[in-house]
DNA sequence: GCCGCCATGTCAGCGGCTGACATCGACCGT
DNA sequence: ACGGTCGATGTCAGCCGCTGACATGGCGGC
């Protein structure tokens, strides 16, 4: 074995969700979540730009499914329809297998301020990166920034209620409906 | 005139502005903004939460001129229209002789990530209450959050045309674009 | 078998932010 | 007019997030 044990960016992930659930956030410090993954704070901050980039590591995969799955519909499809599928899409990765953790983290999340708002600019720059990729495909600069951004916001109400789902229904599922209830509610 | 000269935490505000906008945000340190106001660091924290919220006072006026468009418009009103009712409130405090000020504040925010965080999670709020404001009177939880949350990316489309407008239309005026571009994205 | 790489450690230091306590003009009641 | 309270500010000590600079030492390539 080597001089290091390895998988330390998953062990300071873990050692993380450990302590903030024991303590909360704001009651654990950067030095304790490295001691307790048998690093020092300066290799924390080496893996994670900030403190708490730590809960949302790993995000970046879910992002890239989404995008890969808009760019995958044709051109012809209508823009916010094309937002869907790629927002349905992250259900590849958000599978059944996750939604406990997703559920541990969220209650996190929805605990802390500070942390809803680094969820908030993760979310505005995927929505962001769907209506750049609608403009590439030659959609109005408005229209793309809606459909995206109303996109987005269902998503955020199917993400809720999959996290709170007991297995009924998956991710994608939960996508489908909020999308219906938008159009019903802008209609 | 008294032991301290009055108006504090406007003169915090002007003296944020003028060294962020001198030096860029994060090379002004919050003890250089309260020297030029003729404080010190520990008072700039009595008026402002943290650094950031210095640039963000007075919206509080702005989500409450929102939410009370909102609660003013009939019951019987479709749970969109009367979000946009509300929004277009926000052009009685953003107002033609406020929008170069918006313009300079929005783009210091527009070149800061920690202040785009800042900026979101307070639209989201304000959404947050509408969404609240709309079940009150009735409307089906998701199709509250959705109408709200749909209404402020239209909000936010109509807020960055109205900074870059030169005056041609007020911000009522782009709420009302950006939602017609809205229904036709999501129809 | 030597050497360079690279993940980690060590250390010093800045800046954001907070709690505790002191100060002293303004205002109020008598 | 006087005393007392109040409230905005100052002062100070200190924690914690975060960073730059430099050191260390197994591992893999040559």
């Amino acid at each position: 074995m080597g001089r290091w044990q390895p998988g330390a960016q998953g062990r300071l992930q873990q050692a993380a969700m450990e302590l903030i659930t024991e303590r909360g956030y704001d009651r654990v410090t950067v030095a304790e979540i490295a001691a307790r993954a048998g690093l020092t704070e300066r290799t924390f901050f080496r893996h994670f730009a900030d403190k708490r980039e730590v809960l949302f590591a790993g995000q970046d995969r879910f992002a890239e499914a989404i995008v890969a799955g808009l760019v995958a519909t044709p051109p012809d499809v209508a823009p916010l329809e094309a937002v869907v599928r790629g927002l349905e899409a992250s259900g590849t990765w958000l599978d059944d297998e996750r939604r406990p953790g997703s559920r541990a983290r969220q209650d996190v999340i929805d605990a802390h301020p500070e942390l809803q708002e680094r969820e908030l600019i993760k979310l505005a720059r995927v929505a962001s990166t769907m209506a750049a990729a609608l403009r590439d495909r030659g959609v109005d600069e408005g229209e793309a920034v809606l459909a995206a951004d109303a996109g987005m916001a269902a998503f955020r109400l199917a993400f809720t209620r999959w996290v709170a789902d007991d297995g009924e229904h998956d991710l994608a599922w939960h996508v489908r409906a909020a999308v219906a209830v938008l159009r019903t509610v802008v209609a």
